[in-house]
DNA sequence: TCGTTTCAGTGAAACGGTTCAACAAGGCCT
DNA sequence: AGGCCTTGTTGAACCGTTTCACTGAAACGA
């Protein structure tokens, strides 16, 4: 800070309005102190211009009115699409988001997250790569943390917001069975082993059920990179009739490689993504993609880590979210059974 | 903080290190004191698992390692993808990033670099709606600010990322009429009259010069909002023949609009877009736009605002981008001139 | 040898709030 | 009338750092 005039302090408001500074600090808050000199403060704080420093009332009080968000990587839109999203809630609860990007790095995850404890933020939003560990336990000793995606096995978060994701791939695999379809590729995002079950275990008990030749294969958070993914996949010589991608963005990298070798949707490959994303109604054909009501989703995530924030027991809250397959024009019969 | 153990403080590094707590905290960041002491203390410090108060160190030393990022909204996928790059930029030079979202609203803009201001940021990175006011100036009295987009006037601002928007449009224009074009709407973003400039006075100028018949309109951020808008712009009776977009999400709303009413791109409507998202190369036929280098952009910025925190008398420094334009396959010639 | 610089290290004063314990003045009950 | 609770207000401790002013000792030059 260069210049910057001096900001009054409650000192100062304190003497011109006649009282002790505690009476100054009360006041404003509106508590412990009469109507009249409630009113005289506010009036004389007002005059001079007063604004409390967050930073002194941070050191004093232990909050700081900041909530982190953090997930995998903001290279996916989705993710970028909540946290922007997160942020605009939490304002209106009158929180500022801290948002970090650890770029895909599942330890880049953890040491983020250690750092935002550290730096004090009253809460923190966040979608685990690595669910189950004990760490985010720790981490959940020390601050409110509500949990999105995955559920956070052994630690006590006071929060979670979960993707029924077994049911998400069986009605995914399921529609593309449905139409016929028999070599289909799943793309998932690179993570860490736990990270790894719904793509593993899901996809796999699935697909024994239902009969199905599966790929399961890893795409980077990155659009270019996920679409060089995307292309090798459909490059080789036994390539699948479809493709279940863990996100649209993925799905996205799928278009693109897709077109760049000439490929039609749906008539040469089928596509479903799992976002619902805005974009995905912009593509042609849209994309058929499951809902998981985002916006609704952010505003319980930040409400459930707001409530939270002060409370010292505050009572565990968890939401299951259904998958709403939204049918666009992306998938369509393989070509060989038309 | 509900539970939360009680984290070590300086005083207790001092305690078992044996000296004062001012060495220590010189010692911590190697000022002041001898090399023997330097290590003595650090492994103390590590031993007792010591991490500096951020909140603390902020009161005292008037620095909290945090940049805000304030565009007009977020809804926006340039300003999410900015946003989302310059937290990482500036998390790999130590900093944490406070993105808000003003959603698109010019007054609340003003209310948040405010609030961010109080905060205590130590500095700020803006899009602002409303470049000239001296507003801008204000704040930037108090803390290193670096705008980005329109230039601050008056504002004494520290760094300035300029588009060259002047080029721009005429380089757009030109590429439109030479297609043979002559009715073209351009859909800017709502905005204050200062944003207005670009969309006034360089199209009026330019369309003016190639004789062409211009129509200009506003998209909201919203992509749906945005849709409509294009929706309406393509359902009059004398629709324009191609759309000149000042952001590339609008350019996303005008593809789905033209879908919706059964048009073709680029064979029943020329579109441009202005940002060069990774999304427009995803869209069939690809998006013609114009690249500003964005990470470069990013990361300039961020290293103005970095430089300049700390330093009395930083050196103000500018740049102006010229625009580069992408051809995609979304601009052809009109139908009728076919 | 003496006075003057350096160097390491210290104690205490900020930084600007919140909150606790204490107290005075009324009002109420018995 | 005396004791007790309630309400309004205050002074001071506290939050955990940074930084300023200062001291004692060692090093240095003349």
């Amino acid at each position: 800070m260069s210049p910057g005039a001096k900001r009054v302090t409650i000192r100062e408001v304190a003497d011109a309005a006649g009282v002790s500074q505690a009476a100054v600090s009360y006041a404003l808050r509106g508590i412990n102190v009469s109507e009249e000199t409630q009113e005289r403060v506010r009036k004389v704080a007002a005059d001079l211009g007063y604004e409390a420093n967050p930073i002194a009332r941070a050191l004093a009080s232990g909050r700081t009115g900041t909530v982190g968000i953090l997930g995998p990587s903001l290279e996916d839109l989705w993710q970028q699409r909540f946290a922007a999203e997160a942020g605009r809630v939490l304002l209106a609860r009158d929180h500022f988001a801290l948002i970090v990007d650890p770029g895909g790095d599942p330890d880049r995850q953890r040491m983020l997250a250690t750092q935002l404890r550290d730096q004090q933020v009253d809460g923190l939003i966040v979608s685990p790569v690595n669910p189950s560990d004990e760490f985010w336990t720790e981490i959940a000793k020390a601050l409110p943390v509500v949990s999105i995606g995955d559920a956070l096995a052994g630690a006590s978060v006071v929060g979670e917001v979960l993707f029924d994701n077994g049911t998400g791939v069986a009605r995914a695999l399921e529609h593309l069975h449905g139409l016929g379809h028999r070599r289909i590729a799943v793309l998932r995002r690179p993570g860490s082993p736990t990270t790894d079950r719904p793509a593993e275990v899901f996809v796999g008990a699935e697909a024994d059920r239902l009969g199905l030749d599966v790929l399961v294969l890893t795409a980077p958070y990155e659009l270019g990179q996920a679409t060089a993914a995307a292309r090798e996949m459909l490059s080789t010589d036994r390539t699948p009739t479809a493709a279940f991608c863990f996100s649209d963005s993925i799905a996205y990298g799928v278009y693109a490689a897709a077109r760049e070798l000439g490929l039609t949707i749906p008539r040469d490959l089928s596509v479903v993504g799992y976002d619902n994303h805005p974009m995905s109604a912009v593509l042609a054909p849209r994309l058929t993609t499951f809902d998981w009501r985002s916006d609704w989703l952010v505003e319980k995530a930040v409400d459930m880590v707001v409530e939270a924030i002060g409370r010292r027991r505050p009572q565990r809250r968890r939401f299951v979210i259904e998958p709403d397959l939204h049918e666009g024009g992306s998938t369509a019969p393989p070509r060989s059974s038309e």
